[in-house]
DNA sequence: CGCCAGATCCACT
DNA sequence: GTGGATCTGGCGG
């Protein structure tokens, strides 16, 4: 079952509490390629690590709108990276996801990471698992419940609570001390796909 | 192993 | 013009 805008409508820090477990399907050629999501962060409008801290812009629009669409957008000059838009309209605040464990599709997953990857090294990281799933700048603003291509949906099995960890963000070196230190990110203690 | 630079684009200043 | 919510391969210990 497809999790809802009442899902996403949240804090983005209790949304990214609870992403952890969920499942990460992209429908690519008819093909179900699919992963639990094991680690994950949030921004928040006021939180220096967020590209919405200084107002809206051109590229972080879509963080302004309604709940459960995608925000998709290219750093470093290679890589895509994939958020999901949580709070209400007007509050800009989405929840990156970091690492998934692959369920469905590994080997198509594996084509499109360039063949030869397992574990952590085919989808642990924002940059891998978006190369894993094909997805890239087209798929920015994508409505996870109505579209046919990308959405998230409840797993059978689900994460105890004290299986989930908590620790500070990475790679947000430019940001204020408090956010800095701010414990939002979350993963699955001890999988094997998590990034770091 | 760990460290570090290069890759390579585009939104924002 | 600058630098980034990263990854990878190469080099040195």
């Amino acid at each position: 079952m497809r999790l809802t805008k009442s899902f996403y409508e949240r804090n983005a820090v209790l949304v990214a509490r609870e992403l952890p477990g969920k499942r990460l399907v992209r429908c690519l050629n008819g093909e179900r390629l699919s992963g639990t999501i094991v680690e994950c962060e949030a921004y928040r409008q006021d939180d220096t690590a967020c590209h919405a801290h200084r107002g809206m812009t051109q590229r972080n629009a879509v963080m302004f709108g309604p709940p459960g669409q995608t925000y998709v957008y290219f750093v470093y000059g290679m890589h895509f990276l994939l958020n999901i838009v949580a709070e209400q309209k007007g509050h800009a605040a989405a929840v990156l996801i970091r690492a998934i464990e692959p369920r469905e599709g590994i080997e198509t997953m594996q084509k499109l990471r360039g063949g030869g990857k397992v574990g952590k090294l085919l989808t642990g990281g924002p940059a891998r698992l978006t190369q894993a799933l094909a997805i890239d700048k087209s798929l920015n603003g994508t409505n996870l419940m109505d579209s046919d291509v990308l959405w998230v949906e409840e797993n059978e099995a689900t994460i105890a609570d004290t299986d989930i960890a908590c620790g500070p963000r990475i790679g947000i070196g430019y940001a204020a001390e408090p956010d800095l230190l701010a414990p939002w990110r979350f993963w699955v203690r001890g999988n094997p796909c998590v990034s770091r």
